[in-house]
DNA sequence: TTATCATATCATGACTTCGTGATGTGTCAA
DNA sequence: TTGACACATCACGAAGTCATGATATGATAA
């Protein structure tokens, strides 16, 4: 069927996920225009429109990032009339958030100064 | 003095982290070689030659990703005599990678699928 | 010292990602 | 239907990231 994975064996083993997918989903967080989006949306679902607002960018822009963010399951998508209403997907975002702040405010400045990955300083 | 940032007010409040600082700390993980040497630190200490060793990469290329996991602060060094320790710098970097897992392991095959941020499928 | 092992840094080219502006799709009301 | 609104998609140029190979630094032993 449509996109199987390691379906032979009898029971759904730890179902092994490669390195390269994590990382994948990682870079979902990993720019600042989406993490904007995802913290705006910790605050509740949120129509296009409202993103495109809040945060002040254009709407293919946000729209862009959206579907990214979509694709990576970080966020859920509901068509009501004209809207799009866009929505975390899951409650343990949250906890990703929360762990990473405790992790980042330890050295937010230092990370800070970091402008290119290769070219720290 | 050295990279204050917003301290003058009495107390430190929650210190207001930018999610431009957020997006690089996350980008520490979005990529495919860091994560391995992060998942392979899991198993406790390592030097940069076992590393090398053990995920069969080029000592140049394990090096620079290595300094910049500890620029984000996801590892920490230590020097014994000719070699380097590397190791995990803290407990919680763990609960972002479980909590992760089950994130990710919800739609893996459908993250895999995705060569390029931009060019989805 | 000098040689050697272990690790770090750097410049370069190939590749990836981002924002923008233009255009496409879907929905509803008139 | 047509028009307008809300959103999605696309191509392109600018900028960022990665792996590589060469070179630099640090530590120990001879």
């Amino acid at each position: 069927m449509f996109m199987s994975e390691a379906s032979n064996s009898a029971r759904a083993a730890p179902l092994e996920v490669p390195d390269r997918v994590y990382a994948r989903f990682f870079s979902g967080l990993a720019d600042e225009t989406r993490m904007r989006i995802v913290r705006y949306l910790l605050n509740g679902p949120k129509t296009v429109g409202e993103i495109v607002g809040a945060l002040a960018m254009s709407q293919s822009r946000i729209s862009n990032h959206l579907s990214c963010l979509k694709w990576c399951g970080y966020v859920e998508a509901e068509r009501r009339g004209k809207h799009v209403h866009y929505r975390l997907a899951d409650g343990s975002i949250a906890d990703l958030i929360r762990t990473a702040s405790e992790l980042v405010s330890r050295n937010a400045a230092h990370i800070a100064v970091c402008a290119q990955l290769d070219l720290k300083p």
